[in-house]
DNA sequence: TGTACATCAGTGAACGCGCGTTCACTGATGTAC
DNA sequence: TGTACATCAGTGAACGCGCGTTCACTGATGTAC
């Protein structure tokens, strides 16, 4: 074998395996969006991807390498998203940050899952935890390019803080409120979120 | 055996009996002070309450049962003495509770443990979770009376609302900030919540 | 008063299940000669 | 070209452990006669 063609296979190789592993992310995130993140297992997962649980492991070091990974993945594409839903408006106010924001965590329910399951395990390993960070800083900045557009010159990042803060907190005070059907839940939600904005935009 | 005495050491026994079902509470939240409650196990509680496993049985129905209890207990004490040391002041302003819910959170961490737990888990039933809001709604009465207090007129509820998701999102957001003491991530937090007061307030 | 029985707090061990992970194996494909 | 061997994706079953809960039992106390 000539040795450039060794090396397309090398390269389509490798690529067939990333496909397979990309396969078991999506299967975990599939899950995700179904129930919570502590109940979802690695048989659920390999069930979900069509592979035998063993296969997992020749992938992933380990179940927490995996949904941190899947987390990761997810964080990226919604930020990349997020940066081209703002990019195609004129004016990105606060308020459009703020819904837009919110927008995403209600339509993709296993992020703010994953989000929640984050902030609130005090058992991620340090490399992990920086990972996960990496993916909230990137969010903050995009919040804080918000207020600097809307004028505000002092403590920028602070404020950021304190809305990344509020608007998760909406969400985990009331995405499930009792006696309430989903669309209530949701315009709920939103009225609370355009207070909350326009006590930001108005400071 | 006299009627009256028999009734006396009936009472007795009662007595007795809530008090070691108290103990069995006490434990718990000891435990839930400690670490994640969902690490927390029914042979934990029983070491830490000293007895065996089984005779938690005889007090509880389940698992849930005794987690729901002790997050009520401790609802309503929370509650109480929020309101004593409300009470005790002349002013009682939106920052000022803002403030206290908060320092209540940073020195009672089962308390925001079980909060946030609750909030996120899904297999409560309907039974114990009109407990668990029962206990909210207190709290959004205190805030409630707070907005009315600083003039608001519209809105009330909603403004608590807002409020209270915020706090928690704070808390939720910051609380294990990593690189971080522990005084800084309170000074933090602090900042934070001090902000958002002074937003609403503006209001 | 004594005695047989009922009640019930309390226990340590065991049950049963679910879950993360590993094992021992298969089979396909590439490699060396 | 054929053949022995290495490599590695992929598998189903098994391992080991932890956990909620139950079981079978003990012992103290009260009750009926």
């Amino acid at each position: 074998m000539e040795q450039q063609e060794h090396r397309t296979i090398q390269m389509l190789q490798e690529a067939e395996r990333e496909t397979r592993k990309q396969l078991i992310l999506t299967a975990a995130l599939t899950l995700f969006g179904e129930k919570q993140i502590s109940k979802v297992g690695m048989r659920d997962i390999a069930g979900e991807a069509g592979i035998s649980p063993a296969l997992i492991y020749r992938h992933f070091e380990d179940q927490d390498e995996l949904f941190i990974e899947a987390f990761v993945k997810k964080s990226k594409e919604m930020i990349a998203n997020f940066e081209t839903t703002l990019s195609s408006q004129q004016i990105v106010s606060i308020e459009k940050i703020a819904k837009e924001f919110i927008h995403y965590l209600l339509n993709h329910p296993y992020f703010f899952r994953m989000m929640t399951y984050f902030m609130l395990d005090h058992t991620l390993t340090e490399k992990h935890l920086d990972q996960f960070n990496m993916a909230i800083r990137e969010l903050l900045s995009i919040f804080d390019s918000g207020f600097e557009l809307s004028g505000l010159k002092k403590d920028v990042r602070l404020h950021s803080h304190a809305l990344l803060s509020a608007l998760n907190g909406v969400m985990i005070t009331f995405h499930h409120y009792p006696g309430r059907s989903e669309d209530e839940t949701e315009a709920h939600i939103n009225k609370i979120v355009a207070l909350i904005a326009s006590l930001f935009v108005n400071a």
